[in-house]
DNA sequence: TCCGGAAATTAGACAAAGTCCAGATTGGTG
DNA sequence: CACCAATCTGGACTTTGTCTAATTTCCGGA
């Protein structure tokens, strides 16, 4: 199945998200990547014709999409936030040197050992980055 | 072992860091609390009673200690970095309501599984972050 | 003690990411 | 067509962090 404008507005509906215009712009520019991006580079992609997409309506899109489990935020560079297409169990790898930012599924990885959690509290995710560098 | 400011004049001479004042007191700050803190908030506690360390030398500092292996940084929060004066192998509890940050020991947490790197690249370290909030 | 230079510090201008708001546009409904 | 709610917009603003040129501090040697 590809990632068609016309498929982003189903997507959208089925995430509780009204479709409109700029919404399917943004979406349509994370799925059909399946990259990692930010908020910058989303709005330099809905805008390479001629400006059509506002940094205010980015910038409350991509919230809203992280709100309705459409994306997920990745927080590895101090500097900005990442956007992530893939909300499905995986981790990152990143490369300090480039900023490039990778998948590690989580199919085979195992983490255990962790502490209990103080009462009352519920994980809502865990965060496994490798941080890689080439070789001096 | 008591962190008084005489004894971080050895830790900083020891990382081949030249001790001076406002180092002495920003590493007073870090180490006697043994806390995760921000720039902001090291600024802040370094000049309580009158204005004595300048923002730039706050963040000059902060990246010195870094590159020294003095302290850690902590990537958890899009809005800013925390620094960290554990060096040791730990990962991290974040409660994303609250911003609080917390140790976890890294002694009985395994992660197994990892794929293996790409060829000529080394680990810089692992980061694992378990984000947590109040039941609803 | 005094001098000179290197290291460190400073204030403030600047940059980049992200937020906020009040007004304009849009789209669906009766 | 008129209306209302939802959405979008430009632009001012905030916050975190960087940069730079000028000053201060520190130390060794004459």
């Amino acid at each position: 199945m590809h990632y068609t404008r016309d498929n982003m507005a189903g997507l959208l509906r089925s995430h509780d998200i009204n479709p409109t215009h700029q919404r399917i712009e943004i979406a349509h520019a994370l799925f059909s990547r399946q990259e990692h991006l930010s908020a910058d580079q989303v709005m330099a992609i809905v805008n390479t014709r001629h400006s059509e997409t506002s940094k205010a309506t980015v910038y409350n899109t991509l919230k809203l999409f992280l709100e309705k489990g459409l994306v997920r935020e990745v927080i590895v560079d101090p500097s900005k936030v990442f956007f992530d297409p893939n909300t499905g169990p995986h981790h990152h790898l990143y490369e300090v040197d480039t900023g490039k930012l990778s998948d590690i599924d989580a199919a085979h990885v195992q983490i255990s050992g962790l502490p209990p959690l103080p009462p009352g509290m519920v994980t809502e995710g865990i965060d496994l980055i490798v941080r890689i560098r080439r070789k001096a």
